[in-house]
DNA sequence: CGCCTATTTGACGCAAGTCAAGGGAGGTGG
DNA sequence: CCACCTCCCTTGACTTGCGTCAAATAGGCG
């Protein structure tokens, strides 16, 4: 993204929300009154399903447009955060008024749908065709290398804000075999995982584990402070 | 999309392909010159595994375009042919100038991203949350509109011109679990699939079976004849 | 008619789910 | 400063949905 674009961008937020961790960002249902940018912290996007059980479809860090879209729509999933987070809005007209002077600014936040689209394509491999262990090591690869590129986390360890239970919502298996797989991989000495700290020792037996390729993580549109 | 627009795009056209079923139509690792539309047929992306595994990542009907993207960069599945297909192509140059003229036609193809992304979405919630005879239902539904939407399929019938090894890899179950499933769908009297076509018997049962709600499938760029 | 591919069926094993109970760690109030 | 509460993590025992292997059957096509 352009500095111009970055700074046009920045002109247009209508408003900014601090949530605090758990807090509902957006509704389920709701129809979205403009787009939503992540400024500080983490958040997710989840389904919730009629039976009492919910799959978590994205994680977002700082930079990351939560539920980009180029037209309203009521919302398919629920945003929370994860963390405490503050959230940058821009409004529909503000939108629509930054889309006609900059179409560049468009073509950025399209590459950001795309972008996130490519890594929830990942994730549908991951629950399609990998086991719970590969799924995990490749979430946890995911992870820390994104919370790494939104400098939330630095070379030595990587803030890890999600319990056991998030975890098995992501990856669609139960807690109970999230926990099981963890011990496996922490008693193969690839990573560390405690009091909401991530460590990752082995970090090339870890990528094989998960059959982990970054590439698809492109750049974030990086709207910066 | 406008008119005007479905007129500006179809005058960008720099080529159509055709393709036999199973033909290769990108192949995954290479990177797009320009964007694809299908305009006849039924197409499919595919994730070729390292393990000889495959992960089927969305199928196409006439009129969507195959891996909608703002940028090129190497695409991370394959595309095929299911059936005969032919594919209209947009070069690169050709794009530059047809979103340089008309930014609504930008928006249309951000909308088509995003649409494609809300039905990867819907994927991502059958894979992780639902039993292989709640996927495959939901599966059978989806397809069933959106032939129906493309033109297809008539009220009657629909063509199915996957092999229950294809349905596997798309829900990421066995082949044998598929068939079993089938199975019941039949023994439930829900639909009735043989020799590539399949009709819908009970369509209420089958949708609560699948627990579908087909908001989720917008409308498709519809680029005309 | 014969080949090839897709479907069907059965037997068996395992990865992962479910249920249930116990142990920490942090937070809060008396 | 201790007692208690509430999450979360951990573990074990048992169950089950689904995978795997293998063989038989059925269509489609040259």
């Amino acid at each position: 993204m352009e500095a111009a674009d970055r700074i046009a961008l920045r002109g247009a937020i209508t408003g900014v929300g601090h949530f605090a961790p758990g807090e509902c960002i957006h509704e389920q249902g709701d129809t979205p009154q403009g787009i939503l940018i992540l400024y500080e912290g983490v958040a997710r996007a989840v389904r919730i399903l009629g039976d009492g059980g919910q799959q978590i479809l994205a994680l977002f860090v700082p930079g990351d447009v939560l539920d980009c879209q180029p037209v309203a729509a009521p919302s398919a999933v629920r945003l929370c955060a994860v963390t405490v987070a503050s959230v940058a809005k821009i409004s529909r007209p503000a939108l629509d008024e930054l889309l006609r002077k900059y179409p560049s600014v468009g073509h950025a936040l399209w590459r950001e749908t795309a972008r996130h689209a490519a890594i929830q394509q990942e994730w549908l491999v991951s629950v399609g065709r990998q086991n719970a262990y590969a799924r995990l090591a490749h979430f946890i690869c995911e992870i820390s290398l994104r919370f790494r590129a939104s400098g939330l986390a630095d070379a030595e360890s990587c803030p890890f804000p999600l319990t056991q239970c998030d975890i098995a919502d992501a990856l669609g298996i139960s807690s109970v075999h999230v926990n099981r797989m963890l011990q496996r991989l922490r008693g193969e000495r690839l990573l560390a995982l405690s009091r909401g700290s991530l460590h990752i020792i082995d970090h090339d037996g870890l990528y094989r584990a998960a059959g982990f390729d970054p590439s698809y993580l492109g750049d974030s549109i990086n709207v910066g402070e």
